[in-house]
RNA sequence: GCCCCCGUAGCUCAGAGGAUAGAGCAGAGGUUUCCUAAACCUUUGGCCGCAGGUUCAACUCCUGCCGGGGGUACCA
């Protein structure tokens, strides 16, 4: 509504000269620096050098006929122009915004910001996706936390959410893990600690395998006896799966990460065949150096391995079948691979393999796949400047971590609010939101240092200062104890903390459709902690007096007014810790 | 060698053509007769890796270099 007011105005007037559009107007609108001086600021220094003429002067001219326009018939507008400088600022009527923004909240509770652009299409989402048979280490927490906020957030918009964890439960590591359990295992240890006990095997594996390289061909011929089907190896490697998925689900529930398949690797065991047939007929496939490979040397790529030397398939191998399978399922609209960027070469390969095929066989646009796969990429999760491997056995446990922060937690508000109820479901709530939150607090592409002290800090840009901001905003509707009404006087919010506010309640829809479009939920987590920041700023205003201007007053118009406020704030904050996963208890 | 990602305050990170480069943590000082101080205010701290280029304008775009990480055919 703002916008297209905006629009008209600057079409309207003498911009049409210099053929700038309203469309290529908006694009170029920015918010000023300093918010004081306008909502909206459009740079006018590359119109007045096509011009010819000087910015400052041109500013001044377009800023009369501007407020002339937007004030027309009316005694007042809520818009103001501005010329500053070489920037032509906008203001926008805080009553106007507050208005509009709070109806619009109170109107629609938690479903502020959702919409239906989605079209109920579907967008499958891959996350999560650890390797059985070793423990679920801190390193998947960024593919669990970006793909399950990824999953709330594209169901916000309107989008049909496929989650599927495709578990690592296939492959030679498992021939490695059947060997050492033949020779060192114990039945009894893997009863008691089963993901603990065969992560220990594994490591020592490959310590052992360093100075007798004849077990490394024995795992290989236990995987090849696996993908023959061999029943004994077989049923060793169900227990291992069984034994890991119980462990497993415990951190999902922890976590509350819903997946709506867990179709691993071996679920494509018996449909690669067709797929790898169907590539061979579509001319992609070669034999080189005794394995079947596409070739990929003219993208400038290593080539894809279908099927070892042996026979045994790949990893590749299957990704192009789970592709396949996926799109003749799901007719996605799009496919995120929510996976670290060490597979970056890997996803260019298998998309690229499809892209092929689909040109090899002239499918018609709609059936294309390819444009619809996107590798969602984070960066490693580092402890002390070391990668975390399994192999070299420097992993830090992830049920480990949720306990130091859930017993901190416990700690904290057995020292702050000894009284609360239901101390246990809390301490989980804030120890959760606090390690999910400062994984999320990193732009996903960059690697992340895991460091005790940044997890267990419950203070400045956490989880748990929004979730304490949350309580307290609940606090404040407990205590007023009336309904929040829409029908208040909008003037009454006029100090520049509650404008900001306002501003930051407005732009949360956008925020939503901005972390989809880049796939990357820390937009959100950004945007929360600026507008709780906003709102304590709000909450610990001083007046003239030095007092802190409180929100309950005896003043009943102006205490409803700020109570129409706080409820939006809880609702927007709220909503946006959902979306990333995180509870905010009502109580801390 | 080739390809990809990252270099911003002591530390962890925002900013991705525009006005004086921002937060948090850590350091210094302050605010509570309590609407939850897990907060708020003040303050110290910057050749935005280096060098060129494009532009009215570059932390932001382009090129080269340096530093860190990753990938680079039978692991995932």
């Amino acid at each position: 509504m703002i916008s297209k007011a905006l629009e008209e105005l600057f079409a309207g007037s003498s911009f049409a000269e210099i053929s700038l559009d309203s469309k290529n107007i908006y694009r170029r609108l920015e918010p000023p620096k300093d918010p004081k001086m306008g909502n909206y600021a459009f740079p006018l220094f590359e119109a007045a050098k096509i011009l010819g003429k000087n910015p400052n002067e041109m500013n001044r001219q377009l800023t009369e006929i501007e407020n002339r326009l937007a004030r027309g018939e009316k005694e007042f507008s809520c818009l103001t122009f501005q010329a500053v400088g070489g920037f032509n600022n906008v203001l926008i009527d805080g009553v106007a915004l507050a208005q509009e923004t709070i109806h619009t909240i109170l109107n629609a509770g938690n479903d502020y910001g959702s919409s239906k652009d989605g079209q109920r299409k579907n967008i499958v989402i891959d996350f999560s996706s650890p390797n059985i048979a070793k423990p679920f280490g801190v390193g998947h927490l960024r593919s669990t936390a970006i793909g399950g906020s990824l999953y709330r957030i594209f169901r916000k918009l309107g989008y049909t959410p496929v989650g599927i964890n495709h578990l690592g439960d296939w492959g030679t590591q498992f021939g490695k893990m059947i060997v050492a359990y033949r020779r060192w295992g114990d039945d009894a240890a893997l009863r008691t600690n089963a993901v603990r006990y065969l992560y220990d095997l594994y490591v020592r594996f490959h310590k052992e395998e360093e100075t007798d390289p004849g077990l490394s061909e024995e795992a290989r011929q236990a995987f090849k006896a696996m993908e023959d089907g061999d029943s004994e190896t077989l049923a060793l490697w169900q227990k291992f799966k069984d034994l890991s998925m119980a462990e497993f689900n415990k951190v999902y529930d922890m976590m509350g990460v819903h997946f709506d398949y867990q179709t691993g690797e071996s679920f494509y065991n018996d449909k690669m065949e067709a797929v790898i047939e169907r590539l061979m007929k579509a001319g992609l496939a070669e034999v080189s150096e005794g394995a079947l490979v596409v070739d990929l040397s003219r993208f400038n790529l290593p080539a894809c391995l279908l099927r070892k030397a042996d026979g045994a398939t790949l990893y590749a191998t299957r990704d192009i079948t789970g592709i396949l399978y996926r799109w003749e399922t799901f007719h996605f609209e799009k496919a995120l691979y929510v996976v670290g960027s060490a597979q970056h070469d890997h996803f260019r390969q298998v998309f690229k393999v499809v892209e092929l095929l689909e040109e090899a066989e002239s499918l018609p646009p709609s059936e294309q796949i390819s444009p619809r796969l996107f590798h969602v990429e984070f960066g490693w999760i580092k402890f002390q400047d070391e990668v975390m491997s399994t192999r070299l056995g420097n992993i830090i446990f992830l049920e480990e971590v949720f306990a130091k922060a859930i017993a901190l937690a416990r700690e904290k508000i057995l020292e702050k609010n000894p009284d609360l109820k239901d101390i246990d479901r809390v301490a989980r709530q804030i120890g959760i939101g606090a390690v999910i939150f400062a994984d999320l607090s990193t732009r996903k592409e960059k690697d992340v240092n895991f460091d005790w002290s940044k997890v267990l800090n419950f203070e400045g840009e956490t989880g748990p200062y929004l979730q304490y901001t949350h309580a307290r905003l609940s606090s404040l509707l407990r205590h007023y104890g009336n309904m929040v009404k829409p029908d208040i006087d909008f003037r009454l919010l006029h100090h520049p903390e509650e404008e900001r506010v306002i501003e930051f309640l407005y732009r949360f829809p956008m925020v939503v459709v901005e972390a989809a479009s880049i796939y990357d939920p820390n937009v959100i987590g950004a945007y929360l902690l600026g507008l709780a920041s906003a709102f304590n700023k709000v909450y610990q205003r001083k007046d003239a007096s030095g007092r802190i201007d409180k929100i309950l007053s005896d003043d009943e118009a102006l205490t409803a007014a700020r109570m129409a406020l706080v409820s939006s704030v809880r609702t927007v904050i709220n909503e946006g810790l959902s979306l990333l996963g995180i509870e905010a208890p009502e109580e801390m």
